[in-house]
RNA sequence: GUGUCAAUAGCUCAGCUGGAUAGAGCAUCGCCCUUCUAAGGCGAGGGCCGGGGGUUCGAAUCCCUCUUGACACACCA
């Protein structure tokens, strides 16, 4: 619903002033009117003052009958005063909250790219939530959305982390310590190789016996992969993440030589420093790099086969990239690279990339400095959780469940809040915060709401008319106008990409609908007053649930 | 050096497809639990919107320039 469109009805009445409808703007203030129309722009074309045309435009409209219940001209703007009464009424009748219809379209969003040779971080937690709010927007909109999450299984790293445990591992330990003693050896490893190349040269010889599934060394390698990635399904599933394939690097490592052909069938190859490019500088970019001089596949390459072959498996219209914003000469590259090839896809490849975390003391190290490890924080969030549940005067029925649907939130608010471009710093406990403008917040509104509406199924309201004319109270109007913002703002973030939009929405009307309790008693003696206000509040609630489902935030009864 | 992105309150961030007095949270200082959950509400203080030009009736918002910072710029991903 838009309720821009009241006015843009009124105007309908205005010939001689031409088009009208795009200058009309939110007001300021409540003083000022619901809608505005700044006359200035009309000013030079008309050859009279912005104040004359504003108070001919005011004074020339009828609103008889109509929902506008005031107009007025001040300063040069025509203020618009709805009839809160008749909007509220229209709105709390006829509000569809339906999802869009299928659009029969498919986009394959790339995110998460769990590194199994290491571990999760905090990185992992902004590229993964955008990732899932963002595949929940187009969900939203009627696309069939395929969850990919492109591991990273190939490279020297399973050369150090095999080589690691061949001198100081055993199965005993593997198997009880699982993904920490594999990151010890790989640390340790790394720290030692960078005093002895000769273990440098162990590494690699590892690595391509990898690669050519030697017998001995490629079930090792097979281990180690599966208890990396059982432990990142687990983290991801406490996170409430789930992908639809876990297709990775490892696959697509045979492909460069069918790439490499393909490319020069097409005329696109050339040699230089004894690797093979793909010269782009007519397009004013480094060359892209297909394979190295020493004939190994190289990112590029496998990237270029892993878009093919997810376009003939799945026959996406968009293919979405998450990562962060360091790769985007990368991606620039490559999708030029699929275009120049003809791929009819390629025009469908987007990179969708995002500032980075950085913690107050310095950047982010995944193999030292534990400080930003997700299983740590997940474990940091869910204690606090519990403890502040533990020392609540209200009594919670499940605090287990309660605790970690807010450790959960705390961890998506913290992914999303912040507009997906800008560099962020991470201060675990600023970030990790209960109070102000953060996660449990908007779940404690949302819980307030619920607990009225539970106190409510004990009148009996079926014969009584509701009388809208209490919700011209001001935060109860904003309310019904926030509401009616639904679909706009869902539709903004998903052409912008950008579900920190989605999250403003939602806290915005957390803040309207805590004063909005707090001002006015909703369960009064008037019943056809009540009745009215109950409606207001279950379609804000309904409207929450559907702008927290995409922001990956979770409700409850209370809490 | 070239390119991309950023700079708004003490701190962390909104506002940026131009409109009326620049917003919020945190922190600081007050006030409000006999009344639908105080993870809450109300109030106070706090700003050359990085500097300088330009476009416009009007600029935090658009353009140019400078400063500062982050990132990228061939065999890591």
């Amino acid at each position: 619903m838009n309720l821009k469109q009241e006015v843009y009805n009124v105007l309908k009445q205005l010939k001689d002033y031409g088009e009208l409808d795009n200058l009309v703007i939110d007001s300021i203030d409540a003083s000022k009117g619901d809608f505005c129309l700044p006359c200035f722009s009309l000013a030079k074309i008309m050859r009279k003052s912005p104040m004359m045309i504003a108070d001919d435009i005011a004074n020339s409209l009828n609103i008889n009958g109509t929902t506008i219940e005031k107009i007025e001209s001040v300063a040069g703007y025509v203020n618009f005063f709805l009839n809160k009464a008749k909007i509220s009424e229209s709105v709390l009748n006829n509000f569809n909250i339906s999802r869009n219809q299928p659009n029969g379209k498919v986009v394959c969003i790339d995110y998460c790219s769990v590194n199994l040779a290491k571990y999760m971080h905090i990185g992992h937690l902004k590229n993964s939530f955008l990732g899932e709010s963002l595949a929940r927007l187009f969900e939203n909109f009627g696309y069939k959305v395929v969850r990919i999450n492109y591991i990273g299984d190939y490279g020297t790293p399973y050369g150090k982390i095999i080589a690691g445990i061949q001198m100081w591992g055993n199965d005993d330990d593997i198997n009880t310590r699982g993904i920490d003693a594999l990151q010890e050896y790989y640390v340790k490893f790394c720290a030692a190789e960078a005093e002895d190349e000769n273990l440098q040269q162990l590494a690699r010889d590892l690595s391509k016996k990898i690669e050519d599934k030697d017998s001995e060394i490629y079930p090792i390698y097979q281990k180690v992969i599966e208890i990396a990635r059982k432990e990142a399904e687990r983290l991801l599933d406490i996170l409430g993440l789930h992908f639809d394939s876990w297709k990775g690097e490892a696959s697509y490592a045979n492909d460069v030589n069918k790439v490499v052909d393909m490319l020069d069938q097409k005329g696109l190859i050339s040699i230089s420093q004894g690797a093979t490019i793909v010269d782009l500088s007519k397009f004013d970019m480094p060359p892209c790099l297909v394979k190295r001089s020493d004939g190994a596949s190289i990112y590029a390459s496998r990237d270029i086969a892993a878009a093919i072959d997810r376009y003939n498996d799945y026959k996406f219209d968009k293919m979405l990239y998450l990562t962060a914003v360091e790769q985007k000469l990368h991606f620039a590259q490559f999708f030029k690279v699929l275009e120049l090839a003809g791929m009819p896809f390629s025009s469908g490849l987007e990179h969708i990339s995002y500032g980075r975390f950085s913690l107050p003391n310095g950047k982010i190290s995944s193999r030292r400095g534990k400080q930003a490890v997700l299983v740590d924080l997940i474990d940091y969030v869910l204690d606090k959780a519990n403890d502040v549940i533990k020392n609540r005067t209200f009594n919670i029925e499940n605090p287990k469940d309660v605790a970690l649907k807010v450790a959960k939130g705390v961890l998506s608010f913290n992914a999303l809040n912040i507009e997906r471009n800008k560099d962020a710093i991470f201060d675990i406990e600023r970030a990790f915060s209960f109070e102000g403008e953060t996660a449990p917040y908007m779940q404690y509104t949302y819980t307030r709401v619920m607990s009225i509406l539970r106190k409510a199924q004990g009148l009996n309201l079926d014969n009584i008319i509701s009388d809208y004319s209490c919700l011209d109270q001001i935060q109860a109007f904003e309310l019904i106008k926030m509401c009616c913002n639904l679909n706009n703002t869902l539709k903004l973030a998903l052409d912008k990409r950008d579900p920190s939009i989605v999250l403003k929405y939602c806290m915005e009307m957390c803040k309207t609908l805590n004063k909005y309790y707090t001002v006015c008693k909703i369960l009064d003696d008037n019943l056809p007053q009540v009745k009215a206000k109950l409606q207001l509040i279950c379609l804000v609630k309904n409207v929450l649930s559907v702008a927290f489902n995409i922001i990956c935030l979770e409700t409850m009864e209370e809490m």
